[in-house]
DNA sequence: GGACGTTGCGTTAGCGCTCACTCTGTGCGA
DNA sequence: TCGCACAGAGTGAGCGCTAACGCAACGTCC
């Protein structure tokens, strides 16, 4: 690497302040101003400070300014598991809503797991975040004590059925799945089963199974079946499921899946075994994934609504570190019908 | 907050090496061995230390550890968007292989876009990372050199058609491309279009549709009819594309798509049109997402071994942090026929 | 014209940690 | 008896920056 051209030796990450300030004839913290408060200084001292700064392509070192600094430029982020899966849209509205303060996203995974998400949250507490966001409520108590004690905003995303630690932003999952079955018995599915990934730390997939439960009860039905498993929620998981499902239930003709993915197994494996859908079992999906809409039938699914999740905590975040009080807020989801649901008629017309 | 209980005030977050220390009686320094090297302590001072670390649930600041450390436990990652997209399985693999050695992953977006990607790539050099992987392999100067100038291993990732600045490993774009045509004119079909998103700086896909052109020349046919737009891609950009395709070409019969996300679409307003896939048009996708093979027709496409690139970075980065010397690899992809361009016959059963 | 802001910059003291070095005591061979 | 290697612990400097304070030189106003 060699020596810098004037001024002290090369450090081990591009300019430094003190070389900067070197170069332009000035004190440390002056260059440092510039940058920060370049109103307090004569425009003529800041234009030579701007050209110095270009010539030598100074990047300011946010891990020494972090570590100065009142205040960390970092938020952490823990979701599930950002990829197969439903949170990625809510983490990129997040995310743009914070870079916009330049805050930098630090994401860490819990994949379903207490420990794991444990692991996730020290690891990134490590970075002395200025807040945190997680996917979940019902955390570990090792993670609320952590999360408790680390004296930043925490928001907790995408469930509210549960007691917040700081500030919360999400659905009712009971009431969604209560939605899915309501809706399945409204199309005249009677016979209505619970069928998807299961993990048991999942508490939002769990409440969502606990409400269809409630609407069957609701109706004077019975307890829902139920073909569910830890895997991860992907199509062939749902077509092992439904297959072992019609085995044991095979008056079964209404299905509320845990997730779109298993939902596309569920309509292959229907398919395959000469159950017309709707007109035969009615499916209905969870997350509304991009290709929902393609699938033949198209798929009834519950759409959550992912980018004002992440919007909504990412404003949150903002407004708890300029002093304001935690807030607890629940949003609206809705159930897009398409046709796998349509008993008898087509509800919406390929394009 | 208040103060510690044992030791000086209490510090923005988490207890200190000074505070763990001075509980205990010893040397601030030799907390800091006690954690990095064990075994130069005498076990009883290590029992005590881990015991007082454990109670003053002290959790190592990384931000200082960086900062005094001689390297950085970051590694900076560049896609052009993790979110609706083809780069999540990868970065998943990275993660994992990073994880193991405790660097955390910082991620940046570029959208496509080079002036957001030169901003990122900044963003995320100010947190001094030990190393960087980007997508692409096709630059913008300003991200080339300030790649350079860091000197620190940087992994191109997806492609590698280029000229790398340090290490690559991907895949043959323009191979793809031909391989997307080959497929369809080997199947019969002869008028072969290219549909899809087609961003100015998507060097990818532009290669793709290259590669497409060359086997159709090769085969002695006609320019491809092109549908493309600079929006994102995705079924509904996929619908109105054909729509307008079908309108200036009505005699294609074989269609490439630059995702599979198209191609959904593309399926679903060929239905809508009338056109039979497979046997009045063959279509071929990028990508094999998840709901592809659910598809009716399932949708052939090209897989990507996206956990390989993600594991492969993964090692390419920690053996170059070791001295090793930068490498650039070719990964093999393949086609899989489904039954979207099986004229006359059905290739994959449905389960 | 002396007390009092104001502007514009320099000085200094850390943030919490790592790393190179120094120091102390012990064991052991010559 | 002395020297000397070595394990085990302490000391001090400094990573690159921010923030609080210091301090000239210049108005401003009674």
């Amino acid at each position: 690497m060699g020596q810098g051209a004037g001024g002290g030796p090369q450090p081990r990450g591009g300019a430094t302040l003190a070389q900067v300030a070197a170069r332009v004839g000035v004190s440390l913290n002056t260059v440092s101003r510039a940058i920060r408060a370049p109103h307090t200084l004569r425009p003529e001292l800041l234009g030579r400070i701007a050209a110095a700064l270009d010539e030598l392509n100074y990047v300011p070192n946010r891990i020494a300014g972090s570590l100065a600094g009142t205040r960390s430029a970092l938020v952490g982020v823990v979701v599930s598991s950002l990829f197969h899966s439903e949170f990625a849209a809510v983490v990129e509205a997040l995310q743009t809503g914070l870079l916009a303060r330049d805050f930098q996203v630090m994401l860490g995974h819990s994949h379903y797991d207490p420990a794991r998400e444990a692991g996730a949250v020290r690891a990134l507490l490590g970075w002395r975040p200025a807040a945190m966001a997680l996917v979940g409520i019902d955390h570990h108590r090792d993670v609320s004590r952590m999360l408790g004690e680390a004296g930043i905003p925490v928001v907790q995303m995408w469930d509210v059925g549960g007691e917040a630690i700081d500030s919360a932003v999400g659905m009712d999952h009971v009431a969604i799945g209560r939605a899915q079955a309501e809706h399945l018995l409204a199309r005249g599915y009677r016979h209505v089963a619970v069928v998807g990934s299961l993990r048991p730390h999942d508490a939002r997939a769990h409440k969502r199974c606990r409400g269809v439960a409630q609407a069957l009860a609701a109706a004077g039905l019975g307890e829902p079946a139920l073909a569910t498993s830890a895997e991860p929620g992907d199509p062939d998981l749902g077509g092992r499921l439904v297959a072992e499902l019609l085995a044991r239930h095979p008056e079964v003709d209404g299905i509320a899946c845990n997730s779109d993915a298993v939902a596309y197994g569920v309509l292959r494996a229907l398919r395959a075994r000469g159950r017309r859908v709707p007109d035969d079992v009615g499916v209905v999906g969870f997350g509304d994934a991009e290709a929902s809409a393609c699938l033949v039938p198209a798929l009834t699914s519950v759409r959550p609504p992912r980018a004002a999740i992440g919007r909504l905590t990412a404003e949150i975040i903002l407004a708890r570190l300029e002093g304001a009080g935690p807030r607890q807020l629940e949003v609206a989801w809705d159930i897009l019908v398409r046709d796998s649901t349509a008993r008898g008629s087509t509800v919406s017309a390929p394009i």
